[in-house]
DNA sequence: TTTAATGAGGCC
DNA sequence: GCCTCATTAAAT
């Protein structure tokens, strides 16, 4: 080793001299080290002239690493001099992959800030940004096509060829359009042969061009356009708000809270308006189970070009809907999480409706909340950013709070009327403690039962909520207590008589129910818990002549299955619709004047801070289904815990109430969004180990907090809420700190250079929205 | 003395 | 994530 290196990471003056300038990518891979690498670049791959391999920020590249010089795809990230010592020259690059970039400067800034943000190593936050039919350009093909130099085309008549070659040459040269070898061949009616043979001799020339293999699927049915609605003045003061913002060319967060039925579409349309007049784009988040036709359709309604970005696409089509974007043609895209990530060239607006839906959390790496990165994009480009709800997040909702630190202050926009002033549907409890000691049996009470009934005989339509699928939801012996388990998780089976097995809503084992309890024969085993296929059949039965349909993820397997239920609820051919929470989000259908709430206090009791406010926005958003037309509505919420404050204040639609109830307990415990807040989550075969090494990373994360003097609170580690899950056991370990940014630190100087046990695999969660 | 097995560290 | 080289143990 030199001497200079022990003391000094700068190289001597000596060898100053010997360094050089290089032209240099820098260079992250997805799969491998997590750092950066710098390459140096070929001359050929820094040739303008040859744009189709430039090596460029935004392109993935071939490059060597290793002492073996494993060739590696990777993501150039910048390109630039790089002073480079002789003792230890950059390796070159070996080939560029993409023929254009398939990240912005401003997308690869961000994907660099998501990997600072959740901990996850570049190169996969960009595997994870950019679709996987993007990088493998689905749909087009490489295509040779032929056409004849002019200098041949002049002297064609002058050549002496057999037969087919000079048919072949001269019908090409007749083809006002290069052809590909299959349609020379097909016109010439001749094998490739003599066509090769005249490229041999040079007669021919031939270029390779990408191509779509579909023949660009139909466009989309041309629909009706609608013109702005009118607006009342709550909209209007809403509209206003953003509207300032968006003129004012500063990055400002805008909480709409609009009682459900308040018309915040129609403001985020407008204001979208607007921004397309500008020539610029706008990005819609919606949670995925919202992605529907309907919702769609607004949007054609309204705009020329709008693309549509969802999970279930295939890589063809969405290969497609991301080059439609990044070419600047799309004015609107709509679409779930991901599509936060949309190449607009133009950004100008991005809205977050339902912003408080948990599905805007991504569960694998990178655990990114795309309301958070929605922030940081429209924040770098200096933007607006709309963030809709009728039960916004508290962590939002505190941040238009007056004590919320200035620097992230959100601008609220209140519409607490329902247009055209509406009334909101006048809600009741019924204390479910009281019904079963009045005997009654069954999951539906005498009100609520009175309350179909009524609705029914007036020609209304009915909503049911129960969050919970299958038929029982727990199968017991009352002869010795035994519970039927999953083998592989700590979670009971759920029995679906549909097809007659027990269930497990985890990991989807499955398997034939029990006749006798398998832990003593007693033939007395009992299926007992209500699930929505039980519901249905109580529904059935006490409604004959009703036309009921049940909504939930086992009915709603198929693509497209969605909608099918939705159109018939919306033409009246059903009648009562009941389901899980897929049917208490977002729908808008004026006839319904009823909505029942099976079982408020399900949620209630669940092992996560959360608990209280998912049950109240489950409450608030199904009650906000009913009430939207001209017969009015109600709601009846049954629940055995009918003075617990977030049903008390769902059933007043009074956000604020529950915000203040919520606010104490969060803050006491450090809890978002009065602290920030991690989670590791270790799981294996082998549950001393999975402990230990919590407890291993506990310890060397307390230590790094003492000698950084940050402020964190440890919580365990100890058994996750479900502690086996697909046959892994699972231990976590909850961060609380009053400075994120601090807590990242932590994890990322302390936890993140460990390495677990063989037999271990261990995540972080940053800001986690699943307790379980 | 040779060969196989297990582990830590670097990869530009 | 994987490869290389180190160290150490087992085989000839």
């Amino acid at each position: 080793m030199s001497q200079h290196s022990l003391f000094d990471a700068e190289p001597p003056e000596w060898e100053l001299d010997a360094r050089a300038t290089r032209l240099a990518a820098t260079v992250v891979f997805p799969s491998g080290p997590p750092g950066e690498f710098d390459y140096a670049v070929p001359d050929p791959m820094a040739d303008e002239r040859r744009p189709e391999s430039l090596a460029e920020p935004g392109r993935r590249v071939r490059a060597p690493l290793g002492r073996g010089d494993r060739p590696l795809v990777g993501y150039c990230v910048a390109v630039g001099a790089k002073a480079v010592s002789p003792a230890r020259p950059l390796k070159p690059l070996r080939a560029v992959v993409d023929p254009e970039s398939l990240l912005s400067p401003a997308m690869l800034r961000l994907t660099r800030w998501m990997a600072d943000r959740y901990l996850t190593p570049w190169g996969q936050v960009l595997e994870a940004v950019v679709p996987s039919g993007v990088r493998g350009r689905a749909g087009t093909r490489d295509v040779m096509l032929l056409s004849v130099p002019t200098a041949v085309a002049a002297r064609l008549t002058s050549l002496d060829l057999p037969e087919k070659q000079r048919q072949a040459l001269e019908a090409l040269a007749a083809s006002p359009k290069p052809l590909s070898l299959k349609q020379l061949a097909m016109r010439v009616d001749c094998t490739s042969a003599p066509i090769n043979a005249l490229r041999k001799r040079g007669l021919i020339e031939s270029r390779v061009e990408r191509l779509a293999t579909d023949a660009l699927s139909a466009e989309d049915t041309p629909i009706e356009r609608q013109s702005p609605k009118r607006l009342n003045g709550d909209q209007r003061r809403t509209l206003d708000a953003i509207l300032a913002a968006v003129d004012s060319g500063q990055p400002e967060t805008i909480l709409v809270h609009g009682v459900t039925g308040s018309g915040k579409t129609e403001v985020y349309l407008q204001a979208i308006e607007r921004v397309v007049s500008f020539g610029r784009q706008a990005i819609v988040l919606v949670p995925e189970i919202s992605l529907t036709p309907q919702t769609v359709g607004r949007f054609r309604e309204r705009f020329d070009r709008i693309a549509v970005l969802h999970s279930h696409q295939s890589d063809v089509e969405r290969h497609r809907q991301w080059r439609r974007i990044a070419s600047g043609e799309v004015q609107v895209v709509v679409g779930a999480r991901s599509a936060v990530f949309a190449p607009t060239p133009h950004l100008g607006l991005v809205v977050i409706d339902e912003e408080h839906e948990t599905t805007f959390k991504q569960d694998s790496a990178p655990r990114y909340h795309a309301r958070d990165v929605a922030l940081q994009r429209t924040h770098a480009e200096g933007l607006p950013l709309v963030l809709a709800s009728a039960t916004p997040s508290l962590e939002s909702w505190r941040r238009t709070q007056p004590d919320a630190p200035p620097a992230e202050r959100y601008r609220l926009a209140s519409m607490p009327r329902r247009i055209g002033d509406r009334p909101m549907p006048a809600v009741r409890t019924v204390d479910m403690r009281v019904e079963s000691g009045h005997g009654a049996r069954g999951a539906l009470s005498r009100p609520l039962c009175m309350a179909i009934d009524e609705s029914l005989r007036r020609g209304g339509q009915v909503i049911l909520l129960l969050n919970r699928r299958g038929y029982s939801t727990h199968v017991q012996c009352p002869a010795c207590g035994f519970a039927l388990r999953c083998e592989h998780c700590d979670v009971a089976l759920t029995f679906h008589r549909a097809d007659d097995s027990v269930l497990c809503h985890w990991c989807d084992w499955r398997g034939a129910p029990p006749r006798v309890c398998p832990e003593c024969q007693s033939p007395r085993i009992r299926y007992g818990g209500l699930g929505t296929q039980k519901l249905e059949a109580e529904v059935r039965a006490r409604f004959r002549g009703a036309a009921v349909a049940r909504m939930d993820a086992d009915t709603m397997r198929r693509p497209g299955s969605h909608e099918v239920a939705l159109e018939a609820f919306r033409r009246g051919e059903t009648q009562v619709l009941l389901g899980t929470q897929m049917i208490a989000k977002g729908l808008d259908f004026p006839n319904v004047t009823l909505v029942g709430v099976v079982s408020a206090d399900a949620a209630l009791n669940l092992p996560d801070f959360r608990a209280a406010e998912r049950t109240f926005q489950l409450v608030t958003q199904v009650a906000g289904r009913t009430g939207r037309g001209a017969k009015g509505g109600r709601v009846i919420v049954q629940t055995f815990d009918p003075d617990h404050p977030a049903i008390a204040a769902a059933t007043r639609h009074d956000y604020e109430a529950f915000a203040r109830y919520e606010a104490p307990a969060r803050q006491a415990l450090g809890y978002p969004p009065y602290g920030a807040m991690a989670r590791l989550i270790a799981r294996g075969q082998s549950e001393p180990l999975v402990g230990a090494c919590l407890e291993n990373a506990a310890d060397a994360i307390r230590r790094a907090a003492e000698s950084a003097g940050v402020e964190a609170r440890l919580v365990g580690p100890a058994p996750a809420p479900i502690t086996r899950l697909r046959g892994e056991y699972r231990h976590h370990l909850q961060l609380h700190s009053p400075d994120a940014e601090a807590l990242r630190r932590l994890l990322r100087d302390a936890w993140l250079p460990l390495k677990p046990p063989d037999g271990v695999r261990w995540i972080a969660d940053i800001d986690p929205t699943d307790m379980l």
